[in-house]
DNA sequence: CTGATGTGTCAAAAAAACGTAAAGAGGGTG
DNA sequence: CACCCTCTTTACGTTTTTTTGACACATCAG
């Protein structure tokens, strides 16, 4: 449904064959792909890495893949997809009651397990909401998430152009950006020479968000160079 | 295993022999138990009862299975889980999209059906659950749940189409919906680019709705980028 | 002092985006 | 078949945004 593609995924899987086929079906899906070949180190993978969502085989050759999972839960919340060649009820329920969200039999259809496997996204993207992209200083306040900025508290409307502009300003607050920098992200490379646009745009920002637009708190010229948001 | 119990479960289930083995089942784990034999009154039940977990068998006399989980998802994020007679590798795909957390296909056993349902019930318990399903903002009144929508207490009838553009308004409230985003969930993909209909249905849905259709209170628009529903 | 350059401001012109009404096209239902 | 409801499409006036040009000012070098 949505794009949440590009999520990056780690496999713990020993059979090279299962491997090289998942890596091309994930590929071809616009996975990114992290391959572990033991249990132990899917789970230096896993603490490293960070991944989206975790596969992992149930007959690897070092720990037991429920175990893998219980390790893995005592501080992850990341999606668990289990593959197992053994189609026992009772493994089932021991990886599921482990920890492990779903539970697929080999051989499985890939379009099964790219199914499950956006399901398995789904629930960790709707979970994690507490991330609430917000930049301060002083007394402005950009909210990215809601795409809305305050003076105070006091919504200011901006322009798509005029929002671009600030946001790029905070990616990189604190630093200078040139002024082909600025343009070429904002208006694209074609505009690197435009410098007028720059200006203007500049001056409006300063005008709706500034205080006292004549002396900047915020918006910071490094004349000959660019300009600089204020960070703290 | 865990003392999940007592959660209510809702099935909809039309072989009798199904329901009997179940209730069996589900009641000797301490879960309550909720039957509607049709998908129409399935999803009555759902949005009179809101149970915590909804099993759906696929072949239904009236609806069909998927349809069901589809109009459950229109408005709750109840856990659902499919159980199908039918193993094809595309039924289970079109189910888990449609919204689906699970699928098991029959015949199963008790115990993995038992321990998929604690996977589901352990998501939804984790997933903070603020699901109400009704929306408001001032005198704007969106029951999700019976379809439903009301300025003050006047009903207010809404075409599919408006309506789905209106949930999905309210699914995101608050935050800025780009034309493509909006139009990519209600018209599907194809029709991301038809940024007209957007504002035909966008009018429509303040004709109906706001007090002053040219003066906005809740549905603004984001000039250039798309549009947000106010919230709070 | 003067002219060149980089910068900030303003506002008109041009372009793009938006709102609205209304006509045409299906698609069901009685 | 005729009707009603909804969706699609077109047209046109309005609003908002972007672009553009003109000008003032400051700095700095010659």
């Amino acid at each position: 449904m949505t794009d949440n593609e590009e999520a990056l995924v780690l496999l713990i899987e020993d059979e090279a064959q299962i491997r090289r086929f998942l890596r091309a079906a994930l590929g071809a899906h616009g996975y990114r792909l992290v391959e572990s070949t033991t249990g132990e180190d899917g789970l230096v993978q896993a603490a490293t890495r960070l991944p989206d969502l975790v596969i992992v085989d149930l007959g690897l050759p070092d720990l037991d893949g429920v175990d893998v999972i219980r390790k893995l839960r005592e501080w992850a919340s990341v999606p668990i997809i289990v593959l197992s060649a053994r189609g026992q009820e009772r493994d089932k329920i021991t990886a599921l009651d482990a920890g492990a969200d779903d539970y697929v039999s080999k051989p499985f259809g890939v379009g099964e397990l790219l199914a499950r496997m956006r399901v398995a996204l789904r629930h960790a993207s709707s979970a994690k909401e507490p991330d609430q992209p917000t930049f301060t200083v002083g007394d402005l306040k950009v909210d990215l998430a809601h795409r809305k900025v305050f003076t105070g508290d006091k919504e200011v409307h901006l322009t798509p152009i005029e929002f671009k502009l600030l946001t790029t300003l905070v990616r990189y607050a604190g630093k200078v950006l040139t002024h082909r920098q600025l343009l070429k992200e904002v208006w694209g490379p074609p505009y690197a020479d435009q410098a007028h646009y720059l200006r203007v745009y500049m001056a409006q920002l300063r005008r709706k968000l500034e205080a006292d637009p004549a002396r900047p708190r915020y918006f910071l010229t490094e004349p000959g160079v660019g300009y600089r948001l204020a960070s703290e």
